[in-house]
DNA sequence: TCATTAATCGCAC
DNA sequence: GTGCGATTAATGA
């Protein structure tokens, strides 16, 4: 585990306002019309998070959530042995440790920045405030809650029904589906291990099944970079599973 | 360059 | 299918 390297000092920075944000895919940003508390968007801090760095640690209190502003994340959650299960990667515009909201107290799941990021970070009664005062506002965070829950609905059925081979598949479609393609490849430089913790199964399972979908032409692997040679056949292969409607 | 870290592969269970 | 350990490749200081 390489978690526990850097997970001291958030940088804040303070000159970042919504209304100067150009983040459309953010929920706070696209409701902003709506939103009437000025106090909600001013209490907001920004932060800087350094590539490898752990934003949110398993355990820790919550108060409050953090959306992204950049870069990527991977959200996880720690089981037996240290073994990590990685329950969803996020991008811009998405809600971190959105779990937390509501009665939980305490984060059950850890996330930490995959390449450099910025982070909004609203507190927990400030969001509440203003969820309760804009019904637009709370109904869309409703439908994000929807989706999740769709997803990781989705997640259970193919951790417990799909073979490792159409697991890692689903995987590398859910990467593309999300992240896209850049230059050929995904857009989204993983190691073997995250696409094992991500998959639910042993970085030597990714390597075997990376090495035998090279052989057959479907993907083409250069270290971290992943490309999709043929995509219709991989998706094929995962069709009766019905999978790639997730998110 | 050298040291560290990741990717592979063979092999036993 | 799983997981260890040796080997090799890639990356970073």
């Amino acid at each position: 585990m390489v978690l526990n390297k850097n997970i001291t000092s958030r940088k804040v920075i303070q000159n970042l306002t919504c209304a100067s944000c150009d983040n459309s895919d953010c929920l706070i940003k696209r409701n902003l019309d709506h939103i009437s508390s000025s106090y909600f968007i001013e209490n907001k801090k920004t932060l800087k998070c350094k590539k490898g760095q752990q934003f949110i640690i398993e355990g820790a209190a919550v108060n409050g959530l953090f959306f992204v502003l950049k870069g990527k994340v991977k959200v996880f959650r720690t089981g037996i042995n240290a073994k990590e299960q990685i329950v969803r990667f996020a991008k811009e515009g998405e809600i971190i440790g959105h779990r937390g909201f509501g009665t939980e107290e305490y984060y059950s799941i850890g996330a930490v920045a995959l390449q450099d990021a910025v982070l909004c970070y609203f507190s927990k009664s400030d969001l509440q405030k203003a969820l309760l005062e804009n019904p637009k506002f709370g109904y869309d965070m409703m439908l994000f809650y929807a989706n999740e829950l769709n997803r990781s609905e989705s997640k259970v059925k193919s951790i417990s029904q799909m073979t490792v081979r159409e697991r890692v598949i689903d995987t590398i479609l859910y990467i593309h589906r999300k992240f896209g393609e850049l230059n050929g490849f995904l857009n989204l430089p993983l190691s073997r291990k995250e696409y094992a913790d991500y998959a639910g199964t042993s970085e030597e399972q990714v390597i075997r099944v990376f090495s035998s979908l090279k052989k057959e032409g479907l993907i083409i692997a250069r270290v971290k970079k992943i490309g999709i040679a043929n995509i219709q056949k991989l998706k094929n292969e995962i069709s009766e599973h019905n999978f790639y409607l997730d998110s």
